[in-house]
DNA sequence: TCCTTTGCTTTCATTATGCAAGTAAATTGA
DNA sequence: TCAATTTACTTGCATAATGAAAGCAAAGGA
């Protein structure tokens, strides 16, 4: 998808990573879903089809973005965990959903949520990153 | 490039919608670098093709991201402008710039930059809002 | 020892991207 | 007034990415 280096634009910096229409909903499956496993990935709503997800989760470990490890109780599985530089995707991804809850119409997220992201984003990135044993800091 | 709705997630809204990897560029040279024009989209240093831009355009305005008009100083011209809905995607690209800043040892944003982007993001808004005739409140 | 589960890879058709060249309307200069 | 230039594209074509479907291989279970 991005190969080399477009720019020194930070914002191309964060396109190159994950500006595609896949990438972020796989990061959005394991760090507010909880999904760990590469059939999860597979069963949400979007239908991503399994050589693009394959990819994106093999670009997404290239980039440090993802780690993976084999489940010790199930060996025909992997295990998907975030990095700390995922969890730091965090604000961009709220900031999206925001956006999207505001001109979307027909948007699939509820009311008290928004209000949630809105009001309490510190509170929420303290909740998510604790379920990935990351206290308060760091 | 995104035709359809993919499902009612927000975040696959969002990215259905600048979710590739020149549309926040674009909007990057109109919002944050003062551009307005064709040509100066296609002098930016990531080099996009004048298709590409072309349609990047054309797809922003229908999704009502972007204003299209003559330009009644040089009637060969168009003035491109950020919509309302554009702008609120300031706090989406802002987020970017801070991750990129963080992870890209290479990154081309200054410490200064990134300091008044994390500590002042409601006065960093409001600026870019004057510029284009938009005060406080919306 | 099969059968199933899990995580892929492969094949192939369709679509998107990107470079280069071409087109057309508005404007400028001779 | 008309030829050159500016500005904003479009078109053609080659290459790359996407997506649906089928196939494959290792691990686990009956």
């Amino acid at each position: 998808m991005a190969p080399q280096r477009r720019s020194d634009c930070p914002l191309a910096f964060a396109l190159d990573a994950i500006g595609d229409r896949w990438s972020l909903l796989v990061l959005r499956d394991i760090l507010l879903h909880g999904k760990r496993h590469y059939e999860e990935f597979l069963e949400s709503g979007e239908g991503i089809s399994t050589n693009i997800l394959a990819d994106r989760l093999k670009r997404l470990a290239r980039q440090g973005l993802l780690s993976k490890e084999r489940d010790a109780d199930n060996r025909r599985r992997y295990i998907y965990r975030p990095t700390e530089k995922a969890l730091d995707l965090l604000p961009v991804i709220v900031e999206m959903v925001l956006w999207s809850a505001r001109y979307d119409p027909d948007t699939g997220v509820t009311p008290d949520v928004v209000e949630r992201l809105r009001d309490d984003r510190a509170g929420f990135f303290v909740e998510v990153r604790r379920r990935f044993g990351r206290g308060e800091g760091a």
